[in-house]
DNA sequence: CTTCTCGATACCCTACAGGTATCATCGGCA
DNA sequence: TGCCGATGATACCTGTAGGGTATCGAGAAG
């Protein structure tokens, strides 16, 4: 049996005749009527009565119509979704975050991407670097969030944004009184660092950037996350140099102050990871629509 | 698209890999590269990976392949649902019973098709010869049951099963106190009869049979069916010829008494009929049933 | 570097879907 | 009653496409 045996034998039962359905299929009358009687040898069933005015459904036909009506119905919602799916259209996508970094950018990112493809069910892995990498090979995600990250000869690196960095200060410290901060000032006042983890991390990029102005940070204390690390500012550990998009982690007692002469590299990236052999539509979409935000935020 | 390639797509999928999917499908490799190249440019879509140890499903892939199992596995059910109902073992089977005749014989018989075809609803449909006639004219019921039915051009007469005739009698009525009672004996006395309506039925039978022995019943009252008969016996109305199965009808004051004398036809058929022309497999199957049940109770 | 295994390609052959011409049958109608 | 028209069935031809063998190209393995 055959697919053109149900569109030929749905055809005939609905014109309850050979020529109309013939005519309708775009065949002539005898193949047609060969296939249907090959249909009904091979079911070894007799499907229609031939009347001198047509053919009329048997119990069985009518019972097997239903059925060829509804297999055609599924064929065809099989290719629909599958066509969708092939377009990226309809999936699942597997996306790797780190800890606190779900701030800002990578929110509006998921949910520009859940606009344009709302078929798509993106599911976040909260996860560090070296996690996230181990996932991307083992195809556990599909793609990564981080920042700092180096080159693989397997993983491609796409930078999402930039974002600008800036101090988070204890409402009680001097700093924060001052009307400016110069970023030299930062070497007489202990810092809160992180992450700690995988290098080279933000860290070192903190680290490299008071290298450049000549001096080592006084390190307080290193934590995992900037969420941890402006609560230990509220506490009183230090100042701590954030990006941009933690300034949504309102504690009290902490405010943030921008730096005046900022070194040219005193901002930090946001990229996403993926595999380079991965064709996954799904996945190219994504890539799309971070492009597309990326274009729009800057 | 067709069938072949769900069958070919589903066995790369599985085999994961394209030469031992050949081998089990008893085909060789190139065509069924073919095949899937062919499914995959109709679709539009990747479905697969090749990698240089096999061929791996894409996430679009592992949707179709739901897909694909799900539409083989309705079109098995529905070859096989088909079949069944071709064989007359799956359907519906719209009988007409006249109206209280629903005693003894017709239960059995329906009971034992049951056994055999459970999966064939049995719709009973209460109305009298003519419309029983004209309802398998129209083919709203495949089969009818009644009696004394006449012979007709497009529709065949099957006898199912006869019956003896009994006389029912009030208990205080003179007869039921005799220990014999004579055929002859029953033009002394007042008669109800049935059933009124097409002729010719059971009434002709009666009057017939007393024609046949030389009287003309005393008609007490002509009454639908046998139901209302025993009733009017138990009213004292007169006596009642009716066939054997009637005895299921247990009124009070009324009894069943045996006519010894009995003229050589003094019995009734109980027969089914249906149309000549029609082929219906369920229909074959009932009147074998019905076949077997004569033959069993004879 | 060789060898093995995988899928892809090239080319041939045959089976079968589809075409035309024609037949058989049954109702309707003059 | 017999002709005509409509229906499905049959006979036969043709071209496409599904399946075969032989072979290639690319990676992985040794």
């Amino acid at each position: 049996m055959d697919l053109r045996h149900l569109r030929y034998f749905v055809a005939v039962a609905e014109e309850e005749n050979i020529g109309r359905a013939a005519a309708r299929l775009h065949i002539s009358q005898p193949p047609l009527t060969r296939q249907i009687q090959q249909l009904e040898e091979e079911l070894g069933v007799t499907l229609f009565t031939r009347t001198p005015r047509g053919m009329e459904l048997t119990q069985a036909g009518e019972l097997f119509l239903e059925e060829a009506r509804n297999i055609r119905a599924l064929v065809e919602q099989a290719t629909e979704r599958t066509q969708r799916a092939g377009q990226g259209k309809l999936g699942r996508l597997d996306v790797g975050i780190f800890g606190s970094a779900i701030l800002d950018a990578i929110p509006k990112l998921l949910l520009a991407f859940r606009n344009r493809y709302p078929d798509v069910k993106v599911v976040l892995h909260t996860m560090t670097k070296a996690e996230q990498i181990e996932a991307l090979r083992q195809r556990r995600i599909s793609v990564g969030f981080n920042r700092m990250l180096s080159p693989l000869a397997d993983l491609e690196i796409k930078q999402v944004t930039t974002e600008a960095l800036l101090l988070a200060v204890p409402a009680e410290h001097p700093l924060a009184a001052q009307p400016v901060i110069r970023f030299a000032e930062l070497q007489d006042h202990p810092m809160v660092l992180f992450p700690t983890g995988a290098r080279p991390s933000f860290i070192d990029k903190v680290i490299g950037l008071c290298a450049d102005s000549g001096f080592q940070p006084l390190i307080s204390q290193e934590v995992g996350d900037a969420v941890t690390g402006v609560a230990l500012v509220a506490g009183g550990f230090g100042v701590c140099l954030v990006p941009d998009s933690a300034t949504t982690l309102q504690f009290p007692g902490v405010v943030y102050r921008r730096i005046t002469d900022t070194p040219p590299n005193f901002y930090v990236d946001l990229s996403c990871i993926y595999r380079k052999d991965d064709q996954s539509p799904i996945l190219a979409a994504f890539l799309d629509t971070a492009e597309r935000y990326r274009e729009e935020t800057t």
